[in-house]
DNA sequence: TATATTTACAAAATCGATTCTTATATATAT
DNA sequence: ATATATATAAGAATCGATTTTGTAAATATA
């Protein structure tokens, strides 16, 4: 850090660091964000951590307490289900319209990434455990996204964005999975009725989908 | 300013201020919104203002250029659309729910805002023209709230409230109004269903309300 | 004249130091 | 023993100054 380069500010490059580290689990939801240290690691100043931590306090994935700092969000089971409930809702919404204005180039993408993403191990052996890796995790990210990118509607995309930040972060937090299903499959049903124009199958498909990723996560039967 | 009082920040009320600044109408969309003015003005230092304004950049009420600054937001048909259906799309979800879960305490809230709303100008003579008064914006405000006030979904409701800023933000900056409707039917229609529990028919009227408030705004026929 | 380079300036971004808050520990009083 | 008051230290919030960036005017070059 400590230099900028082009015409970044060293705001946004510690804001998308520390997004970033949050989102991959580096730290423990809860835990204390002090402004000072983090300046210390990231060999910036006080002025440039709080700008970042504030951004993410806005967004979501970071707590403020008035005159006693920020912390890492916490998580619960009862936040998952509302978190899902809303992505649901809008991303749902965000499909339908993409499949409806959807050109050539966008599907082109759209096969493009799933291929991309069935062709990308989603798990890695480290200590004994499976983790996540992050390579997959950001083409999964870039494959629902693009579902979605012929949407013409960006303040329903931002929501969306958001949202799915927000369920990213218990991806990495949560218990261990029990389960390791077989996403692939599902990928491949939502790609099927995307590309086939069929929205009703395509919501059905998704919402079952991600209603799934919650459940495993909370080992709920 | 400079001085605080109790447990809040510098921050907290210059966000605040700036907000309700903003909304109320007391700056150009796109005008800039330079920190070290604003300081002065606000009696603070760059840094307070430089926080207000990344927050409120987050949320969508200011721009933000790196190392450009900040200016307020802009103002187009196509994007009060596009706020309309995400609103229209999470509010009228989130009053399902609440209609879902109300209990008699939200009942009794919901017919006391829609009294005292009734019973409250909405524009007062000013220079010749219609201005709407603060007063009847914020009871407005509170009014439509309420309503979806025991939606059980946090996430939903923290939505819902960031899309009315965006709304509330035209009400204030869009060419003036030519016909002055009856909100008043509205309301009372809309109340009388959330009442009497009647989801599809609040909804309904729901999603006509502000899709006819957005019409207004840019005199659509 | 048109284009490129330099200079000057205003405002943004960043910094390091100072002032306030809060929580904890210690002391004093009931 | 419990409650209240005081001292202290860590960290948040704020400040004013410094550095960097982008824009526009001025100068130089082709």
């Amino acid at each position: 850090m400590a230099k900028r380069n082009g015409s970044s500010t060293l705001s946004e490059n510690v804001t998308k660091k520390l997004r970033s580290d949050i989102l991959a689990g580096q730290y423990e939801p809860g835990s204390p964000l002090t402004v000072s240290e983090l300046a210390k690691g990231f060999d910036v100043s006080v002025a440039v951590v709080r700008e970042a931590l504030t951004r993410l306090a806005t967004q979501g994935l970071v707590l403020q307490n008035p005159n006693y700092g920020f912390s890492v969000k916490t998580a619960s089971e009862e936040e998952l289900n509302n978190i899902i409930q809303a992505r649901s809702l809008n991303e749902s919404e965000a499909l339908r319209l993409s499949i409806a204005h959807g050109d050539l180039t966008w599907e082109s993408n759209v096969i493009a990434l799933h291929h991309k993403l069935s062709q990308t191990p989603e798990f890695k052996e480290s200590n004994q455990k499976l983790a996540v890796r992050e390579e997959w995790s950001c083409i999964h990210r870039q494959f629902h996204y693009e579902l979605i990118a012929a949407c013409p509607n960006p303040v329903l995309l931002d929501i969306c964005r958001r949202l799915w930040d927000l369920s990213e972060f218990y991806r990495h937090y949560s218990p261990p999975q029990q389960q390791v299903r077989d996403g692939r499959a599902e990928h491949k049903a939502l790609t099927d009725a995307v590309l086939g124009r069929d929205s009703d199958r395509a919501v059905e498909i998704f919402k079952a989908h991600i209603r799934l990723t919650a459940d495993i996560l909370f080992d709920n039967r």
